[in-house]
DNA sequence: AGTGTTATTAATAGACTTATTAAACAACTC
DNA sequence: GAGTTGTTTAATAAGTCTATTAATAACACT
């Protein structure tokens, strides 16, 4: 409905298939949507789907491709030298989860065609291409602060994944605490908002020497 | 393969189609399976599959179920009045763990299922049951432990969420970790065995006050 | 206005899926 | 050994999905 408006008239017919495809691959996954679902949202016809990408694997990969893009950007944070380890890794930490907020269905979307393994050289490419990069950078961090005792040993690595286990959960799981809880809208993104200072504190607390 | 020659011979056709679901459905999801490929498996004719689930759904919704239950059953561990309550922490996180070690698949597989809302009815009623109980038992241990100064104020619903975030990630992440890092069969299992560890660690550090 | 190019549609082929049905088969009872 | 019951198979209906094709509409340029 909104994506039609936005894009449809003079140049866009294109990117429209586009936007589409990026929000219902997102919501239901490669396998849960076709072409003549993607061709309905956007109000035209279902050939057309295929005259701008030929095969729907071809689109979905395009989207794929711009998710784990914005997904591992996340990451790249500018580095303030005037702030304390403690409170550069509070804002990484904080615009990782905000980031994540933003758009909410990708950490699941990401891990579930992971699992289909469609396109895992683009995958593995994107993260050998950042993540060796990310923690070398952190583990330099890391080992002036854990030499200074000002935190326990811990590996880059580890507390990485701490971060992203953490962060992401809530996301991941958005769906069952939303009947299990029986949370509204906006009890939700309270108890997100919640989530996010919760983070924080256990990461900087499990931290300490 | 392995599947077959354990059920097929007297009792079992039903018995193997419901196990080589399972496997399939795991690994692949709803949409991912068709009642073709799990005859196949079996080596039955499809239509036998039909015969005695009816329809693909049913089957799916037996799996589930099954799958279901063993998730939140879990939790429930055996409470040794003896230890003290980080013993009693330490144990229950560990055994969360390798409940999770033995069925690798089933965080992603019950995440996605839920995220294509199907059965949710089932997962709403098994989780209502249990949460509660789960919560309240763990917010009166809670309670005295703050109270008593050993831990930093928390709520169960927060540290129940940083435990499962933290042993549930590498799970999820393991196909990507496995190209990403390089990682063997081998180096795979040492790293999990690391993190078990590590979230140990890392909760335990955490709730110091 | 006419011609060539691009965008869009309707129609459909071909592959697969789920589910049903009727018939073949096996096992067991009496 | 005929009949009854339950199991398994082959065949197939009905539907959906991707992809292609041929025909039409829209546009751009001279």
């Amino acid at each position: 409905m909104k994506e039609q408006e936005k894009n449809n008239q003079k140049d866009g017919m294109e990117l429209s298939i586009l936007y589409a495809a990026e929000e219902l691959f997102l919501e239901k996954g490669f396998n849960g949507v076709s072409t003549t679902e993607i061709a309905a949202k956007v109000g035209c016809n279902q050939a057309l789907v295929h005259y701008y990408y030929r095969t729907k694997a071809n689109l979905f990969q395009k989207v794929f491709e711009n998710k784990l893009k914005y997904m591992v950007s996340i990451f790249e944070i500018i580095e303030d030298e005037n702030l304390s380890f403690e409170e550069r890794l509070v804002i990484k930490i904080k615009s990782h989860f905000d980031a994540l907020s933003k758009e909410p269905l990708l950490p699941m979307f990401v891990l579930n065609e992971i699992r289909n393994n469609s396109s895992t050289d683009i995958i593995r490419e994107t993260f050998r291409q950042q993540a060796p990069n990310l923690i070398n950078k952190l583990e330099e961090e890391l080992k002036i602060e854990i030499e200074a005792k000002r935190i326990r040993n811990i590996s880059a690595f580890d507390l990485l994944i701490n971060i992203i286990s953490l962060n992401i959960f809530v996301f991941l799981a958005r769906p069952i605490m939303e009947y299990v809880l029986g949370l509204d809208e906006e009890k939700m993104s309270e108890m997100i908002e919640h989530r996010k200072q919760e983070v924080v504190n256990t990461i900087l607390n499990s931290l300490r020497p």
